[in-house]
Parts: structure tokens; C-alpha cells; sequence
DNA sequence: CCTTGAATGCTAAAAATTTAGCATTTATAG
DNA sequence: CTATAAATGCTAAATTTTTAGCATTCAAGG
């Protein structure tokens, strides 16, 4: 099964309207892990990242930090809070430097009714940020912490816009990413090198190419 | 955090583009169980559940059955295939005696364009069961056994339409939604029983109401 | 070239979960 | 009322995963 790639916002509209989109709104520039909102405040409006990419996350009542997930450049934030009502669900930092527009309801409203293909690319990109998270649970249910991680490393490999296959990320990064402890990715990490699938560095992983 | 429940695309149109939508597409009634699509199979069309539910599943590679989702009448399903291209994920099969109309997709896009209400009613629809699976999808990392099944069980008692608060659930449902074991469900079952939270049937649990 | 804090490696005990098997209960069809 | 198949209950061993602690490696700044 070809697993589905989400699809950021900003590629699938028209120069003009993400012109319009961007001048309707106010943007903001943060620096690596500065805090862009926290979960429950903020109003509503829609984000989009112009620059860099954002994490999504929580600290679980253990305490410890537990990662939603993090969007890159293009994509956008904040449905929730125009189509549901509901306040902002996750903490959000700036992963690098990271530009973000915000729309206000109002603003955002007027355009999408402007513009049916304003509408369209949204829902491109819900539809398929949907079955992704719906294929992510799954395979928490499914997969061995092996399989989740190099399913995750790959991703990131393809999606990331990492120059070669070297993906910096460090392995408590993964940990938060996957629900394990460091101590379980450290492992699976070491039997996957082992088995010549990836290469291991200090805060960096490569993906070895399969012959497939 | 107010968990965030799903919408279901009907109720959220007028019912004049409610009726237009049914009157445009080809519909089939299931008897309980009975498949409706194979994953991977099927053209690129959207299905709205007009009566009874929907099973969404897959059979790990050990054999198990994952349940993804179960959607309820008024909801759609097969979005990807219309916005992604992507052919059906998962197997489906129906809860009860279940009612599908299907819409080709160059139907749908002439719905679409014509009717603006129908893709904001899609765009809540979508978003909300997005953040649903995000939800989901954390749950499944941070909570305990025990946390999960209350939290379903509760989902179900809301949701399901279910006349007092006996849901008519098998202890290997459970397990396939959430992943876990059916030992592992017994035990969390019969230690949540203990508290109070609940009682259990034969195919049967009541949820307890809390006094919050 | 050191020093230092962060990241990773490693280990063993503890805890949680699954597997496998069989016993018991339940509703239903005959 | 009885037989039957499905659902649930129960148990112990095996496996997986976490927790906790400390050792080692790495890269950057002084």
C-alpha cells in the first residue's frame, strides 16, 4: 500500500491567490524553538508557515513531551479554530527560523468565499493530512518500533528537503515522535544499522537506499 | 481539553443540497457484515451513509484485524480517492443494515463548484475528524490501556445513538481499536468495573455517569 | 587543547503486555 | 429443555518495553 504524502496549501494555489492570501494577513518571523502559541489560547485564524517548520505537541501528564506533528513551509494551521470552534489543541514551536502569515476568521471567511479554489486546495490538503494521521495510527497499532521508525526515517528522508539522505534528528526526537523511550529507539536504531538499513551519526541518521 | 467530535457531512447541508447530492448519486443498501469495497479496489467517487455504519479496517501482517474507524450515517468517506487519487484504504464493511449512495466524481466536481455550502459543509466535516485522529493518535501514545477504553467507551455512549447507555460492544472490538489485546481488555475491563466506572454485559457495557 | 553540556551507549531490574491454552458463561436455535 | 457456538474469564509463561542509572562519545566555546 503506497502510503499518502499530505499536501501543503501554498503549492496548490495560484500565484494570485496566494498573493491575496498572504497580504491578507499579519506575519510574524520566530526563531528556532520559540513559542508560537500555547495549546488553549490564541483566536481564531488561519496559519501558514511561509518559512521553516513548526512542531505540534504536548506534555503528557507523565511529563513527558509528546509530539503530534510538525508541518513544513506551505502548509497551514488552525482549521480547527474556523471550522470547529475548538481553542488551539497543541502547543506550536518554531523548529529554525520560521515565518508565519496568521488570517483573522473574518479575513479568511471573505477570501474563501471569494475563491473557489481557495476551498479546493484546503480541502486537498485536509483529505490528505486525514488519511495520513489515520495511516500514523495505524501503524502505531501495528508496526514494531523497527518498522514505525524506519517508516518514519524515510519520510522524513523524502519529505524533509535534506540535502542527501542525512536526516538531522536525534533519537529522543524519534522517541517523542513514536511514543517509546530513548532506550527502545536506541535499540531498534542500533539493529537497523546492524542490518544495513540506515548509518548512525551524532544527531544524524542516513537512510540507506534499498535496491529495490 | 475538550475532546473534539466529528461532524457529519449531512446534517451540515441545507436540505435542498442534501437532496440534490442523494438524487445524484447511485445507491445500495448492505445487510450487517456484508463487505462494501476491498481496499485498493473500487473507482474515485464519494459514499455518504444515508442509514447504518460503516466498518473501516485492514488485517495486519500478523493476521489481526486493525479497526481504523467506524463512521456513522451522515458521514462520507473515499475523499482521497477524489482529492488524492489515491484508491480506497481500507476494507469496509457495514454495521447493521446500512444505506450507500455513491457519487461518480464528475458529478461531485459539478456539485462542488456549483454549490459553495457543500465544500464548507466538506471542510468542517474533514477538519473535525482530522483533529479527531490526531487525538487518536495521541492517545494511543500516552494513555493507558484503561484510559483509552474509557474514553472510547464514553466516545460511543455520545455518539452511537445508543438508547440508554448500554453499548452493544464486544470485548474484541475493543482490542481491535485500540490495538491491545483482548486479555489486556478483559483485565482493564474488570479493573474499571471494580471502580465503578462501569458494568460490564455479555455484549453489552454500560458506562457508568460520572458526577462530574 | 581543554572543558563542558548534550547526546548516545549500555546494563539490569521492574513493569506491562502478549501469547496460548483451557474453563466458564451466555444467548439462541432446535 | 438441551445442545451449541460465541463470548468472556482466567492463568502462567514468554516477550516486550520502560525505568533508572551511569559510562562514553561528540562538538563547540573558551
Amino acid at each position: 500500500m503506497e502510503p499518502i504524502y499530505n499536501q501543503p496549501l501554498l503549492p496548490l494555489l495560484s500565484k494570485s491567490v496566494r498573493d491575496a492570501l498572504i497580504a491578507a494577513g499579519r506575519s510574524a518571523t520566530y526563531s528556532d524553538g520559540q513559542f508560537i502559541h500555547q495549546r488553549g489560547e490564541g483566536g481564531p485564524g488561519l496559519s501558514i508557515i511561509l518559512k521553516g517548520r513548526v512542531r505540534f505537541g504536548t506534555y503528557a501528564k507523565s511529563g513527558t513531551y509528546i509530539q503530534t506533528s510538525v508541518l513544513n513551509a506551505g502548509h497551514c494551521f488552525g482549521e480547527a479554530t474556523l471550522f470547529a470552534d475548538a481553542p488551539r489543541a497543541y502547543d506550536a514551536d518554531a523548529l529554525g527560523e520560521t515565518k508565519i502569515v496568521e488570517i483573522s476568521k473574518p479575513r479568511f471567511e471573505m477570501l474563501l468565499e471569494q475563491t473557489p479554489s481557495f476551498a479546493n486546495a484546503l480541502l486537498v490538503s485536509l483529505t490528505t493530512r486525514l488519511y495520513e494521521a489515520l495511516e500514523f495510527a495505524d501503524d502505531l497499532r501495528t508496526l514494531s518500533p523497527e518498522a514505525r521508525i524506519l517508516k518514519l526515517l524515510t519520510r522524513l528522508t523524502h519529505s524533509g528537503g535534506f540535502s542527501e539522505n542525512a536526516i538531522p534528528v536525534r533519537q529522543i526526537d524519534i522517541a517523542y515522535t513514536l511514543g517509546l523511550s530513548r532506550v527502545s529507539v536506541g535499540k531498534a536504531l542500533n539493529e537497523l544499522q546492524r542490518q544495513g538499513q540506515l548509518r548512525l551519526g551524532y544527531k544524524e541518521i542516513t537512510v540507506v537506499e534499498s535496491r529495490a
